[in-house]
DNA sequence: ACCATAAGGTACCTTGAGTACCGTATCAAC
DNA sequence: GTTGATACGGTACTCAAGGTACCTTATGGT
């Protein structure tokens, strides 16, 4: 019986290999650690000797899943750069994402540092990116100065974010145009 | 052995009222059938004639909880009307609160009825009681008369829900104050 | 060649959701 | 009253899943 006996690095990223594709098919609540440790081919010590519990499990698989980010789009016209960004959003957040999300949140509220792990994936909206095209739009004349500002910059992903944790996923094509048409473009054009 | 039997819609308000102080002191997670059927003087037949599981209890219950709602505030400033409404929800879903709709949330997904039911309870934003406020402040010059669409209308409550979900609560006031004055404010007052 | 370390294997404990039955108090209808 | 359906109380159970314990054995470093 040759038995190859995989270690450290090589076992944990076939554990979480195992995590995501539980995450992905199953969602959060298929997330067990019984199967996840089946599915990797070892067993349950070998998890619990790397993460603490389920939910820090589930909270490093899904940073597996969103790992694969991508630049901001640059359409030369600013409609177009946020209607892409939250299309792009829309589609991969599409609904087994979504229940994910919230079962990670519930599950990690216990644990601070988790949760603020999980919160830098999923709630920081990535000011940076949105700075970015903001600023473009700014030198175009499209967007007002004061608009650089993350709290503004972001409010579109936020509410767009909002709309797929409260409601049912996908969101409808209409929502996010709404969103960019009555609330972003007037906002950052707008004269604090 | 005098063995006084409580039925019907008297039994209900008693094991409502026993999951509702369950949830208040112990959130969501300390929400089981077992413990709310102890408190509540009975055992889990009676909850699961009512109920079919522990989410759809959980959501009733939290229903018992959100029932006291307040009328719009009516300051003669749009500020402070709109200052004062999202303090008074900062405070009403300090830290217990926001854990349990999380929980909720996620257990309540796989029920799409059930998930509506709680989605009217914390989605909705109260679009009605925001268009009365603005619908002054516009008579006032405050705001454009183009704000009074439900989506810009909430925005506010929005992005303050998005901050309490996706954070750990209470937000502190500086946050409040930066969404009003950087955000809602100039939105309801711009005009394209 | 040795030995600490970390695999694999398995069996276990505990909690909690949900189910099944049975006897009995309650209420309505006659 | 007497009767009969209903629904409550009590208890005991199944089942799934998180988490732990313990032992054996492969692996890789010294």
């Amino acid at each position: 019986m040759a038995k190859v006996r995989r270690r450290g690095a090589v076992l944990e990223q076939a554990i979480l290999r195992a995590a995501a594709d539980e995450l992905t098919e199953s969602g959060y609540a298929g997330l067990t650690m019984d199967r996840v440790a089946r599915r990797a081919g070892t067993n349950k010590n070998a998890l619990y000797r790397r993460w603490p519990n389920r939910a820090a499990l589930g909270v490093a698989a899904y940073k597996q899943l969103v790992e694969i980010r991508l630049g901001p789009p640059d359409t030369g016209s600013l409609r177009e750069d946020v209607l892409a960004v939250l299309r792009q959003m829309n589609e991969d957040v599409a609904t087994p994402r979504a229940d994910l999300v919230r079962g990670l949140m519930a599950s990690a509220a216990e644990d601070p540092e988790l949760f603020a792990e999980l919160q830098k994936m999923v709630g920081d909206g990535g000011s940076s990116m949105w700075l970015t095209i903001l600023g473009r739009a700014v030198d175009r004349g499209e967007a007002s100065p004061a608009s650089l500002h993350p709290r503004l910059a972001t409010v579109a992903v936020t509410l767009l974010r909002n709309e797929y944790l409260t409601g049912l996923t996908p969101v409808p094509d209409d929502v996010i145009v709404e969103i960019v048409d009555r609330v972003y473009l007037p906002l950052v054009r707008s004269r604090p």
